[in-house]
DNA sequence: TAGATAAATGGAGAAGCTCTCCGTATATTA
DNA sequence: TAATATACGGAGAGCTTCTCCATTTATCTA
């Protein structure tokens, strides 16, 4: 890749999360390129499409979050070490503004996606086989990502996630 | 209201129906009003804000789940009684295509919103006292609308809205 | 029945969105 | 330094939501 490409594909990103973060869903690709500094054309060369450009954030926060749960993994307490993780899951989730429970949830579809959503499943099946639960790792994913996206859609209340996962995971061992 | 601002009223309520449920979130106004048979003008009048629209639309059907909730208050098995209609709520939520949810969930806005929002609050509530469940409704039914939401997400699976029920409604009383 | 009036209509258009195309500029290589 | 491949940005097409106002029409009154 030419310098300058990867220059521009860096402003793009950066420009990205900070428009993700501050817009949430309403975010726009023109205001992206723009806070960039480059033109439409640029962004959309670079990242086809809005999957795309999330999908090069996330993949970093899903790197972190695989990390963490092979540390947990390591640790002692099965059942709080499985609490503990499907907890950051959520905390990472609901900072992402509910697009990586959507376009998680949704994936398969993008090839670079579906490889994040392969490697949470695969520490996430493990945390759970060793905790005895028998859920489908998908269906604990699945709910814990709508609990963190729903805890986005009310009006703030720090405590409102804590009491959502609450909900899920007092029925699993403790 | 004049008669054929009558008309046109319940026309664009019966496009919009038509509209979401086959779009879903990309729904457009427009195509709303063209189906109608009215301009963007009228449409706008009428419900000035997509919020406006789906109230309408949802008003009638909280009022079945209102109705449903009082029959099974009078039943004999308060737990029961709750699985069932915590699972007609996630029925009705999901059958909106996320929009329930996202504009219940969000409520407290629009009056009328606000109106739906007390009145399926207040048979939960009471639902959830005779079956000596101690958690917030508005937990208790985040979280019910959230499983409806993740489970439109997903690749269709018709057991799947079950399953994630069930992690939440397991850990209540039997 | 006919005229007055208040209300509703619908479409033109402003502003913003996503996304494409292509002439121009520039980094890289020989 | 010259040639070439590559990336650039912005004009613009075709959407979208939402507003404004000249025109039409239902309803009421005499």
């Amino acid at each position: 890749m030419r310098s300058d490409a990867q220059q521009n594909r860096d402003r793009v990103l950066a420009a990205a999360r900070v428009e993700f973060a501050a817009q949430g869903a309403g975010a726009s690709l023109n205001r992206i390129a723009q806070r960039a500094g480059v033109g439409p054309g640029t962004l959309y060369r670079h990242f086809p499409s809005v999957q795309a450009l999330l999908v090069a954030i996330i993949s970093d926060e899903v790197a972190v979050l695989c990390a963490r749960g092979e540390e947990l993994l390591a640790g002692s307490d099965p059942g709080l070490a499985l609490r503990t993780w499907l907890r950051a899951v959520a905390v990472h989730a609901a900072a992402m503004r509910g697009f990586v429970a959507v376009e998680l949830l949704g994936a398969a579809e993008s090839p670079a996606l579906s490889g994040c959503h392969d490697a949470i499943r695969d520490v996430g099946s493990r945390l759970l086989h060793r905790a005895s639960v028998e859920d489908a790792v998908d269906d604990v994913l699945a709910a814990v990502n709508a609990m963190a996206w729903a805890s986005e859609q009310l009006p703030a209340d720090p405590a409102r996630l804590d009491r959502l996962l609450t909900l899920i995971t007092r029925s699993l061992p403790h």
